[in-house]
RNA sequence: GGCGGGAUAGCUCAGUGGUAGAGCAGCGGACUCAUAAGCCGUUGGUCGUGGGUUCAACUCCCACUCCCGCCA
């Protein structure tokens, strides 16, 4: 629950610049923009930050590739999330990238000041290093001496970092968690940190030596080394608000509200960061709130598989405020919820075009028609109209309870419920029968009250869909550019007498695909419904489309390394390198090749197969061979070629 | 293996000690202002399995199976 304090500051994780934009992305930014905007509604005065995290070694890397500095490559790849809030319509009050002075200068005097307080402290360890990963490892979590994530050899390596002492504030941290129900949501995520804190935490390494990492903040006290990626990232949350360079500005947003943020990065919010805040002398945030993940279909986006959603692309086909609309109804806060285009329509077509544009169309329709497109007078109000008046300004309570609650899709149900109260209101009223008697009063009630609930209604979605809530609001005369919840817990203010605008399609319905099809095919004839057998059943081999065949990714792969899978003859179980990513596959190939002939073999895989556990273990992808009776040979590429490219 | 959460209609989920609900999807009907929309009606569930407590359990307790998350 967010307070309903005087303020509302909400950030976003600061995204790693050289990450390509998705889903994931922008369903955290959206969702930080609704609350945001939201809280605007409320008359909450809101600062909403996100931004960049330009620092580390895959920007160096990418920036050495393409042989420019890293600023520069930073500067030319962060116009990716910059162009996308454009388009999704965020309104973000900052935009902080760790490579701007105001950041850097911040992290430095903080790392001065945490060393002058003997809070970081330097020391000398060893341990096994895995160069592509980037990552440590103790002794005990290697896997056959090798790197548990990918499989491949680490390097023994000593040297001297900087350590923030952590372990001091362990107790401090269960306290304060427990003392804090709001701190970590939703519960079951508090309960994941404290099973955490459970164990002894360990000193954090706070630095990176710069013969390993250049590009980063350098320690202002040691030119030898830059801060640790994570140190330097979640200083934004403070830095962008004035700490250490502007108190009254600090002062006026700190501490945030919340910071939203994906699961998957719960412990360095709840545990790293707020023993920072602590060692520094600042007060925690209000709360954490990690959201679900967007599993595309039923399986965990992934840009190996190439399954991930992007969101330019769905906002150029669908529109953004339905995109937007889309993800707030259809995912409950904190679960994991599932993205399919099919999801999309049908949620699109029911809630969006059936039950909200429809019933414009109709209103604007039947004004147009009986009233010559000016709001009548709303007269004396019986049963229904009482009713449906009280549903329609119970649903601002409902929505304003839904966001401090974090239920959005709560609150969006709680409108739809409005929306389809209308819609049965008309029906019971039947405005088309009204307006062929001669007493027009009850007609222009009807028209008025509905009316005036999709006034409601479009200020209540406001934040959702701005766009569109702003031509509704457009087609019923309202002036006022952005709704305010006074005026939604009001009744009557659209004025009699106003011109309302003319009949639109605000969400044109989506058609499945047979039927756009069916429709184009018979453009000239006259529309006649399907036959419901209207599916022709493919006979011998069916062609497929192009589009189709697109959905299987096909991907050159270095084989690494082959052995037998024990307990089974033809399975051999394969190590490949796919474009620098380790996988592993199960093979039906043992009684064709020796796996010792196998590594260094380059085969073609397919890379977005569903992963399979085969006999016990696990297969991500399939290797595509050629058979014949009882010969198989593998499908490899001519001469030597890199591993990872796309075969089509 | 430890801790936590879950298993309810085809799908997504709500629910409470007293004999199951919503939305979507499906089916039928009347209507016509409307986006083949909307409205009305309706088909679907022995509420994971087995035991126990109780006058009464989907709801409480125990065991089991499966799924998910965190940790090891």
């Amino acid at each position: 629950m967010i307070m309903k304090s005087k303020k509302f500051y909400v950030t976003t994780p600061i995204y790693y610049v050289n990450d390509r934009p998705h889903i994931g992305h922008a369903y955290t930014t959206i969702l930080a923009d609704v609350l945001a905007r939201y809280h605007r509604l409320l008359n909450v005065p809101t600062f909403f930050l996100t931004g960049a995290d330009e620092h580390g070694q895959k920007v160096q890397q990418a920036a050495d590739k393409a042989g420019i500095s890293p600023q520069q490559h930073a500067d030319a790849t962060v116009v990716r999330f910059q162009d996308l809030w454009k388009k999704l319509e965020i309104t973000h009050d900052d935009f902080i990238r760790t490579t701007e002075p105001r950041h850097k200068t911040v992290v430095q005097k903080l790392f001065q000041a945490l060393y002058e307080k003997g809070e970081i402290y330097r020391a000398e360890y060893d341990g096994w290093y895995c160069v592509p990963c980037e990552r440590f490892f103790m002794e005990k979590d290697l896997e056959n001496g090798a790197c548990p994530d990918c499989k491949r050899p680490v390097d023994r390596i000593r040297e001297s970092n900087y350590f923030l002492r952590m372990s001091q504030y362990q107790d401090w941290l269960i306290q304060y968690i427990q003392d804090n129900p709001k701190f970590i949501q939703p519960d079951f995520r508090r309960n994941e940190t404290l099973g955490f804190l459970r164990k002894p935490l360990t000193d954090l390494c706070v630095s990176r030596p710069k013969s390993r990492l250049s590009w980063g903040i350098e320690l202002p006290f040691d030119k030898d080394f830059v801060a640790y990626v994570w140190c330097d990232a979640l200083t934004n949350y403070i830095s962008a608000v004035g700490y250490l360079s502007d108190d009254v500005k600090f002062k006026t947003w700190w501490p945030a509200s919340c910071h939203l943020i994906g699961k998957d990065i719960l412990t360095t919010h709840t545990v790293y960061w707020p023993i920072m805040l602590k060692a520094m002398g600042v007060e925690l945030p209000e709360s954490v709130f990690a959201h679900g993940w967007w599993l595309v279909g039923d399986s965990k986006m992934s840009k190996t598989t190439g399954n991930v959603v992007d969101p330019m692309e769905f906002v150029d086909k669908h529109g953004v405020d339905p995109f937007r609309y889309f993800l707030m109804a259809e995912m409950i806060l904190g679960q994991d919820a599932s993205f399919t285009e099919e999801a999309f329509v049908r949620r699109y077509n029911a809630d969006l075009a059936n039950d909200l544009g429809n019933i414009l169309s109709r209103l604007l329709k039947m004004i147009e028609s009986y009233t010559g497109g000016l709001l009548p007078e709303p007269g004396q109000p019986g049963e229904e109209e009482l009713q449906l008046r009280a549903a329609a300004v119970e649903s601002a309570g409902a929505m304003e309870l839904a966001i401090t609650g974090m239920r959005l899709d709560q609150g969006l149900a709680a409108v739809t419920n409005v929306v389809r109260a209308a819609n049965r209101y008309l029906e019971k009223k039947q405005p088309w029968t009204l307006a062929k008697q001669a007493d027009k009063q009850p007609l222009h009630t009807v028209l008025y009250h509905a009316a005036e609930t999709l006034r409601i209604v479009s200020g209540l979605l406001f934040p959702v869909m701005p766009g569109k809530m702003t031509e509704l609001r457009q087609a019923l005369g309202i002036q006022e550019a952005t709704p305010d919840i006074r005026s939604l817990k009001e009744w009557g203010l659209l004025k009699p007498g106003t011109k309302l605008g003319a009949m639109q399609v605000l969400f044109p319905r989506i058609m499945p695909e047979e039927k756009k099809t069916e429709t184009s095919v018979g453009a000239g004839t006259p529309p006649s419904r399907p036959p419901k057998e209207a599916k022709t059943e493919p006979v011998g081999v069916a062609l497929v489309e192009y589009a189709d065949f697109q959905k299987i990714q096909l991907r050159t792969a270095r084989i690494i390394s082959a052995e037998k899978v024990a307990g089974a003859d033809k399975l051999l179980k394969l190590q490949i390198d796919v474009g620098g990513e380790a996988r592993q596959l199960v093979a039906g190939i043992a009684q064709h090749y020796d796996a010792a002939t196998l590594p260094g073999k380059t085969v073609v895989v397919v890379a977005n197969l569903k992963p399979a556990v085969i006999r016990g273990v696990e297969s991500n992808g399939m290797l595509l061979a050629a058979s014949h009776g009882k010969e198989l040979r593998l499908v490899t590429v001519e001469g030597d070629f890199s591993s990872g490219a796309v075969v089509k």
